[in-house]
DNA sequence: CTTTTTTATGCATGTATGTGCATATTAACC
DNA sequence: GGTTAATATGCACATACATGCATAAAAAAG
């Protein structure tokens, strides 16, 4: 019944699981998601419509993605004038990933030989 | 209409993309796949049973939890006898973060300012 | 062989979400 | 002010998916 896990280990683990945040994850998990990802990373900042020009889909359907990835910190947001402008927030995007990487590697030299487990 | 970007900016951001594999994210993008993360790292390789007595789900919602994961190569598993033991594939986890973080980093190097424009 | 145990699967159900259309809102232009 | 253009939003609809129950399948125990 007594964990067989140090203190140290379970807080290595509760911190990734927070940095794990579904939201984030779920933001990236579509594939139109991904297309505009890969859209701003060629074009740089662009207004919806310039976006939508180059998916099949709806403009009020980009716009909706546009705002989501916007709320979890993926993409900036500009407005000027009757245009909403964005580009993606690299930076963030970036130490997102980085974080997530570090904690993994320390969870797997904290928890050592255990978490992988094969037999 | 001629694109604003390179050949190898091009060959970069597709690069990226086809490694934001949909699925990948959709499995972590689960609090409870979440969970189950945390608990082998935490406990590691456990069968079905052991794992779903620390979840609110049914054993069968569990089961099929694992078996999703395992497809994306993030659990190993292993059949002996009527159990069905499950692992975290850490270096394959680990991998799959590492080398999303390295063509982010990279994609951002060769987009340059580009990318991340915010005027 | 029957029973028990562990996992897998078929099924129904509720919820989340991607989608497009119609419409509202907002700002620029005449 | 009226018109046009860009974006936001309400709505309906279809699809995806998480969930639990019942049951099947497989293997161990009696």
């Amino acid at each position: 019944m007594e964990p067989i896990y140090t203190q140290k280990q379970l807080e290595i683990a509760n911190k990734l699981v927070d940095e794990m945040d579904s939201k984030f994850f779920k933001s990236m998990s579509e594939p139109v998601r991904v297309q505009i990802i890969r859209y701003l990373l060629l074009n740089g900042r662009a207004d919806i419509g310039a976006i939508a020009e180059n998916m099949p889909q709806d403009r009020s359907v980009i716009s909706r993605h546009l705002n989501l990835m916007q709320e979890v910190d993926i993409l900036n947001s500009e407005k000027e004038g009757r245009h909403m402008y964005y580009s993606l927030n690299a930076p963030a995007f970036l130490e997102r990933f980085m974080d997530i990487t570090d904690l993994i590697k320390t969870c797997i030299k904290e928890c050592g030989p255990l978490c992988c487990n094969t037999k």
